[in-house]
DNA sequence: CTTTTGATGCCCT
DNA sequence: GGGCATCAAAAGA
């Protein structure tokens, strides 16, 4: 097991306290792995209860409760009826979150490309549905700690360079600047160019 | 190359 | 029954 040099890497259980937003920016260029498997955060999008593009705006039903859980909580929840996405719960305010949209796949390359049945590294874990096939993520883990294992996620420690721009796939509030990305990555599910 | 559309599950009204 | 925080294949230019 290795460790982060003493001070480096900043506490994850303190960041989480953060909003929605700024968490999510602080998670670029975080290490995030499933059962060994994942790789770099790259793209990342907030959400909050009192934002009317969120799972959470309406209050508390069957499916989001896992939104207002603790702080480090996964949201897992069913897209179009073919995907899962994966949400990390923050804790500044009830009902907030960070959807992870995109990784640069580093660790388990053979499972990632088995179950997603692709060589080509930018189809293994680029955009929230593909992410949660490639890690093997499913509706299962709702609910679930992401401070512990199966997940390991760990912080950078700084020193890199993060974009934002409007969301993806949304029809509601799409004015705000609530995506995040790694500058220059190529493993972005679409470029920030916009505006 | 870009845009459109079908598949598909489930929550909400 | 409508709408959706998606993806991949098909159709258009």
């Amino acid at each position: 097991m290795t460790l982060p040099a003493a001070g480096s890497a900043p506490d994850l259980a303190s960041e989480l306290k953060r909003a929605p937003e700024d968490l999510a920016a602080r998670l670029i260029g975080a290490t995030l792995t499933f059962a060994g498997v994942g790789g770099l955060v790259v793209e990342t999008e907030a959400y909050d209860a009192a934002d009317p593009a969120s799972h959470s705006f309406a209050g508390p039903t069957l499916r989001n409760a896992a939104m207002f859980g603790r702080p480090g909580t996964a949201y897992v929840y069913r897209s179009y009826g073919r995907h899962w996405c994966l949400n990390i719960v923050c804790g500044s305010r009830p009902g907030g979150a960070v959807l992870f949209r995109a990784l640069q796949p580093l660790e388990g390359l053979d499972a990632m490309r088995k179950r997603r049945g692709t060589d080509n590294l930018r189809l293994l874990s680029t955009g929230p549905g593909r992410l949660c096939q490639a890690l093997g993520i499913t509706g299962a883990v709702d609910g679930e700690s992401m401070l512990a294992a199966p997940f390991d996620l760990t912080l950078a420690d700084g020193g890199r360079e993060v974009v934002c721009g409007r969301r993806i796939g949304i029809t509601k509030a799409q004015d705000r600047p609530w995506r995040f990305g790694l500058a220059g990555s190529q493993f972005l599910s679409r470029p920030f160019s916009e505006r």
